[in-house]
DNA sequence: AATAAGGTTTAGCTTTGCCTAAAATAAAAG
DNA sequence: CTTTTATTTTAGGCAAAGCTAAACCTTATT
């Protein structure tokens, strides 16, 4: 396997964030990697040269299936280094994600799959995001939105989405961690908003938060 | 602190290598760096202006204070990530120079600090360099060269320089490793080698691995 | 079907960082 | 003290990545 700049690498990942192995438009990629719509043109021409993307000019781009097998090993390396930081160094899972961002970049096979024993063959990151396997293969995607199930329903919290940081202040004002249970009381019939019990007492959640929030029964 | 290239940085590691706080010459740098001499006046005139090395054009290049305390940071970064590589994931101390030169770029203090402590607050890193602190206060440097000790006396060594894989190499088969202790037997008068005991027999080190090799008294 | 709007690409410029070849300077040798 | 040699710098290119502004397709609207 060739070696790649980070700004290669960047494209991949956000190619693969928003459409997977589906085409995307120029104007979304540009949005997701922060730059001008022009810039995204010409990097996706680059990545098109080394047979990572197919272009079809006004379309849109596609990862190939070498593509994505990149992307997937950049994810691995991306949540092992994540997992390294909560588990290992003591970091809050808020403030992971820029770090892993550097360090998802480091290359070398063999590290990734030392870091891999280390951390004792995770399988999901600290987000409850699932680790892509060294051949490519993903864990299962854990819970559904919380929202998905029905009063009294008592829940394990196995998953959050990155929703930014004041997102997960929120959860940490309310107590909220992956792993706990607790027990949805009610749920809005007018906003879908939802009530949940937990040791420290209960807490209305906006649809916004629960949208963002995965459980399974428990 | 600003933040630096990764260009930038191993120019700045280059020139602490080379020349600590003194002079060092374009020709040295663009060897040690592996670019041309033309490449290297053009990176540290842009390191000039950021105020990290003073340049006196046809005379040389010299770290200023605040380059010094950058090299500093990055070196810590460097021997820390090495002995993370060797004490926590395995790896032979020859295999990890590499990896750490890619790993010392990470910006982020707060995940030094944490390693520091993860790693029980290290002096030296596994091949017995020592860790600059967070401060810039470095650590004593262990040992003397085995060669300058006389025939009879017990050693532990401390210290080996990085001189290539072959040298690891060699000192793999010959059972040498940091922390063991041996004796003397005797030191060529003829062209300094040294005859060193060892459990698994007796050796001959040649000069050049005997300056290579730092130890004390024990 | 013609046109206006929105998204995409081209053209041309900037910076970093490296290169080669030529000019300039410093150091060593006569 | 001049000349040769070795080192260093300038000059001019190239590729990666980004930018702005202008031109160009698509699509949606009239």
């Amino acid at each position: 396997m060739k070696t790649h700049t980070e700004s290669e690498e960047n494209y991949i990942k956000a190619l693969y964030h928003l459409g997977g192995g589906r085409p995307v438009s120029n104007g979304d990629l540009a949005q997701r990697i922060g730059a001008k719509g022009s810039s995204v043109t010409q990097a996706v021409r680059r990545l098109g040269q080394k047979d990572l993307v197919n272009v079809v000019p006004y379309k849109g781009v596609q990862l190939t299936p070498q593509g994505i097998r990149l992307a997937k090993s950049i994810l691995r390396k991306h949540r092992l280094w994540e997992t390294f930081l909560v588990d290992k160094l003591g970091f809050g899972w808020e403030e992971v994600h820029p770090l892993a961002e550097q360090l998802e970049h480091i290359q070398s096979e063999e590290l990734v799959d030392r870091l891999f024993q280390f951390l004792g063959s995770p399988k999901h990151d600290p987000h409850g995001d699932p680790i892509p396997e060294r051949d490519g293969q993903m864990p299962p995607v854990l819970g559904q939105p919380i929202g998905a199930f029905t009063a009294g329903t008592e829940i394990r919290i196995v998953r959050v989405e990155d929703a930014g940081s004041e997102f997960f202040d929120q959860l940490d004002t309310m107590n909220i961690n992956l792993g706990n249970t607790y027990e949805i009381r009610a749920i809005s019939a007018f906003d879908s908003s939802v009530e949940l019990g937990t040791s420290a007492g209960t807490f209305w959640l906006s649809q916004n938060m629960c949208a963002n929030i995965y459980a399974v029964q428990s």
